[in-house]
DNA sequence: TTCTGTGAATACCTTCACAGCG
DNA sequence: CGCTGTGAAGGTATTCACAGAA
């Protein structure tokens, strides 16, 4: 691997080849060119060459990328070679659909605790076996379950405490719902999921059509 | 309006500032300057003068923005001056803790039908009162209620699906959460938010701590 | 003087185009 | 030959720096 740093374009787009790896190989497809996996995302091929080529050289000329090692590689690359524990901070609606969100196993994390602050909730176990946490018990459910990263799912008004609380807990990795701009700790990484922010978004598009922007 | 095209970058840090603005108003505050507005977010105050200036000259030289009637004018901008009719797609957990997210309604959009297509849920009502009906009844419904709006919360394999039947309703603008590309009619919108490729980008950065990377 | 609005400079991301290997 | 890996070119986004208005 190089020295430079990757952008998180970069890193997005080697989630999106995994996936389509994974589907390849699962189809027993052995090889792969940058050109013809650049169409399934309409997606430009040297795009595709120059993410890889920032982490050694995978290819063969002449024939294209080997799908399964390919897929090995950018597994390992992701830091997906083992199942990943993940925690869901704040068990209301969404905390809860997080948490039994079957997308997730199935991309190697595992939501194994959702902490809360509700005497009513805490102590529960949710359908699919996720047990209901005291907030209080973050600290060492974290370091007794091995937990690496945490969905926020709190109010907007705590989530920056939350944030706190959580680095305090030794997870370096957060996915924030809440609507609030967090400021990571240095050596962490907070990546925002924003819903009202991404319909505002479609919002402008559709003024824009409207008023003859085209 | 300038004729160039906006980028999503501005877009969504109007969004940002919108919020902030916002706070601001109903804080009593009546000038900002693009310096103070940046400081909050760790932005470039450039950028802001910049992002602003797409759209014409709000400032004072020498003062900086009023705020209520930059607040005004961003959210005139993104197309935010009246209510926004949304549904929801899929009416499993993510769907329906969509449904009853609160923080939409505060953002101006509001979410009045859940399209199903399994029979024991169609007809029932949810707990805030958004009703639950089936997806054959999705134009009828989009024409008579004014929905402009689509969250795709359908498993992986029925998206693609769904989107055209979304497109052909007469709805443009889509937020999809299923983790599949979507390629966007003309004059349509699809954004994506695909959590577990937000977990990955997550994973990246954790593993390249892991192995020194810094 | 302060702070906006903006051309110029820089940094970054993407695409082109081709040398070179299998 | 076909396709990778990559320097060079082209675009786009961000930041700098300053002229000019209040």
């Amino acid at each position: 691997m190089k020295a430079e740093k990757i952008s998180e374009f970069t890193t997005h787009r080697l989630s999106i080849y995994l996936r389509c790896l994974a589907a390849l190989d699962e189809e027993g497809v052995e090889t792969i060119s940058s050109k013809s996996l650049a169409e399934r995302f309409n997606l430009n091929s040297a795009q595709i060459r120059k993410d890889l080529a920032y982490f050694g050289q995978f290819g063969v000329r002449g024939v294209g990328y080997p799908v399964r090692d390919l897929r090995r590689r950018i597994s390992n690359i992701l830091g997906l070679d083992s199942l990943h524990k993940v925690c869901v901070i704040g068990g209301g609606n969404l905390g809860m659909a997080l948490a039994e969100y079957g997308g997730f196993l199935q991309h190697g994390f595992s939501v194994v605790a959702v902490f809360e602050n509700s005497p009513a909730k805490i102590g529960t176990t949710w359908r699919n076996g996720v047990p209901v946490v005291s907030i209080g018990d973050l600290k060492e459910t974290v370091r007794a379950r091995g937990i690496e990263m945490a969905m926020i799912a709190v109010p907007a008004a705590a989530a920056r405490e939350v944030c706190e609380r959580v680095f305090d807990a030794g997870i370096r990795a957060i996915l924030n719902f809440a609507p609030v701009r967090v400021v990571p700790r240095p050596g962490t990484k907070i990546q925002s999921i924003d819903l009202s922010i991404s319909l505002e978004g479609l919002s402008f598009f559709l003024a824009g059509r409207a008023t003859g922007t085209r």
